[in-house]
DNA sequence: GCGAAGTGCAACTAACGGTTGCGCATCTTC
DNA sequence: GAAGATGCGCAACCGTTAGTTGCACTTCGC
């Protein structure tokens, strides 16, 4: 089930600054890393790591023009990662109607003992 | 849009091991730190340490019978978790969508300008 | 040519996932 | 009931990562 979960994609997006860069790449589409470090709360050296390792899983692509250097997001990849979310949010959820499931039929089953 | 997630949570389904442990509990309903690690690469106390992990932030309950600690799955919790994935994935989804559709537009627009 | 703006690199710290080693409690068995 | 086995918790340690500060380098604007 979650076995085609791609854990670098998935921890990619598990760093909650890195979704949030995530948020603002896909709302003005082409970003600085300085740009994006002026409305997150860490340093602009902290972003450009993130930057570095969303770039390594594919979310994002860079282009240097001149002195900056711009990022946006790669969308059929951010596609993949939502997939991702879908497919394990699926499985537990899944489970988890089946566990109410089985709870429900033995509860049953009690009532069904009790007037016995 | 995300704003309303719970990075606590988010961060303890982010981790591969514990994600694997959650499925592992969601089969088998209730099992020991130790049982968990047989099935798991890592060393009892790394899982003892997820799970206490897991505790934090109410996705599993603990409860010791002698010198045993089952650990079982908070459904609950574990249905909040999931739909914040749903709601993640939802708003990047969304946005996909918007910059497809003003690509498609663009298009459109060029492709209208063309004839003329 | 000079200052400002944007970037990259290096060193350092704190937190985290992982390990090993040890001690303690509890269960089992003779 | 003492002896060994099983399960657990605690502490020390290691490597990686998210974060910082500081500095040097390039590029733009005047």
């Amino acid at each position: 089930m979650s076995l085609l979960v791609d854990d670098d994609l998935w921890s990619a997006i598990g760093d909650p600054t890195r979704r949030r860069m995530l948020d603002l790449l896909l709302g003005e589409g082409s970003r600085t890393a300085t740009s994006l470090s002026e409305q997150l709360p860490v340093t602009r050296q902290a972003v450009a790591k993130h930057l570095l390792v969303l770039d390594r899983v594919g979310l994002v692509h860079a282009s240097t023009a001149g002195r900056e250097r711009q990022f946006r997001v790669d969308q059929a990849q951010l596609a993949r990662a939502v997939a991702q979310l879908a497919d394990v949010g699926a499985a537990w959820d899944a489970r988890l109607q089946r566990i109410k499931g089985i709870a429900e039929s033995i509860q049953q089953a009690a009532d069904a003992r009790k007037p016995d």
